[in-house]
DNA sequence: TGCAAGTCAATACC
DNA sequence: GGTATTGACTTGCA
């Protein structure tokens, strides 16, 4: 029931040459909803009076969307207007709640992005483009009915620090660890193997050969593709463009501040190397431990405010109005007050997020300590094979 | 068959 | 009650 799998049959109109550029007509109203009034992910609304193109191929015709100016307009819009991410998700985009806040906080840069993970941004922006989506989602809203009977919930599987750490630890000496080794792991965390090969799955990025990276990132974290579209906001705001710093605070920082010791991506993807090295983030001068992405960059990237021009756009997928850098789609899915706001940088946060005030500062201060703390412990246990040995 | 990308959905958090 | 996080799962591809 995947939305991917019907979209096929929803279809657009006058696209042929200049794909998503007509203005929609509107939606359907709600009571024309197939799904019978009450949307669910995978039922998302007919697309806006577009025919002879499904969604996939608006895709695939789509010229290069700015991303995060989308996600950052839907942002407002919802939030003007009162209206929450599961509705939004399930109605316009066929996903739940906790897809449509993990695409709004952390959009991956177009370039980044699979046909089928651009299909969300599309379905955004078309909605974007339709000038009566918001009243057509206070309809949805009116109209939605509590739904039935809660489902049996199956329980989930909530990590400790302690298994995170260690898990961690064997990823750094393992991304790809052998049948027996996640066995082992399992047996001495005390968890069920599948769990073990769910966490490596979901950390793991890439399977980048350590050897093939500068050689001062070998003791950084690979991470998953999460972790890494983190990395990427973070360079965006830090290069002074419209970041998510501008609504409350770098998720990346949430991660490493949360003391998990999460996002620390040492072996980024060849673009976010490249970013960081134009934003002038000395990869050299940070070698070896994860702070310098966690807790730190923060404050170096502030500092590298100063010269956004630096910032690869290609790379990063900020490139449009008012950056420096050109970008094809942006002609027609204009988002220039989104992105006209590119001054904002880290420092630029508006009261409605985590500020950036003395308590916030001490907290990271304390909170990198802490991290450094747990860095020192991994390289310390990194030398020793035996994971019986390790010091956690 | 293994991997990466994308997503779901339970639950923590605010 | 809405949003963020993250373990689990699905899908597509090489």
């Amino acid at each position: 029931h995947k939305p991917w799998n019907n979209s096929a049959e929803e279809s657009v109109n006058g696209l042929a040459g200049d794909p998503l550029a007509s203005q929609s007509s509107s939606l359907k109203p709600p009571s024309e909803d197939p799904s019978g009034g009450e949307s669910q992910p995978g039922t998302p609304l007919p697309l806006p009076g577009h025919s002879g193109l499904s969604i996939q191929e608006m895709v695939a015709m789509s010229p290069e969307l700015d991303t995060y100016a989308i996600t950052k307009k839907v942002k407002e819009v919802l939030t003007d207007n009162n209206l929450g991410q599961r509705l939004f998700g399930e109605t316009i985009l066929g996903l739940t709640q906790g897809s449509v806040s993990d695409l709004l906080a952390r959009p991956k840069p177009w370039h980044k992005l699979s046909l089928k993970g651009r299909e969300p941004f599309v379905r955004m922006q078309l909605w974007l483009q339709d000038p009566h989506s918001v009243e057509k989602l206070m309809d949805m809203k009116r109209l939605e009915k509590k739904g039935g009977q809660q489902q049996l919930k199956k329980a989930r599987v909530v990590l400790g620090p302690e298994e995170k750490e260690a898990l961690k630890k064997a990823y750094q000496q393992k991304p790809y660890p052998s049948p027996k080794t996640i066995e082992e792991l399992a047996s001495q965390l005390n968890l069920k193997t599948s769990t073990v090969i769910n966490w490596f799955h979901n950390y793991r990025d890439f399977s980048a050969n350590i050897s093939d990276f500068d050689a001062g990132l070998n003791l950084c974290f690979y991470s998953r593709s999460r972790i890494r579209r983190e990395l990427f906001i973070e360079e965006i705001q830090a290069a002074g463009g419209v970041g998510p710093g501008s609504e409350g605070g770098s998720p990346s920082l949430r991660g490493c501040k949360s003391g998990e010791g999460d996002s620390c991506d040492g072996t980024e993807s060849e673009g976010t190397v490249e970013t960081r090295q134009g934003l002038g983030i000395g990869l050299e001068d940070h070698r070896g431990t994860c702070k310098d992405q966690g807790m730190e960059v923060e404050s170096e990237a502030g500092a590298s405010n100063n010269s956004p021009a630096q910032l690869d756009c290609t790379t990063s997928g900020l490139a449009g109005p008012g950056s420096s850098c050109g970008q094809s789609g942006l002609g027609i899915f204009s988002l220039t007050e989104a992105s006209s706001t590119s001054s904002a940088s880290s420092t630029n946060i508006p009261s409605s997020g985590p500020a950036r005030n003395p308590r916030d500062n001490n907290l990271r201060k304390k909170k990198a300590a802490n991290l450094n703390n747990i860095i020192h412990r991994l390289e310390k246990a990194a030398s020793k094979e035996d994971p019986s040995e390790w010091e956690f």
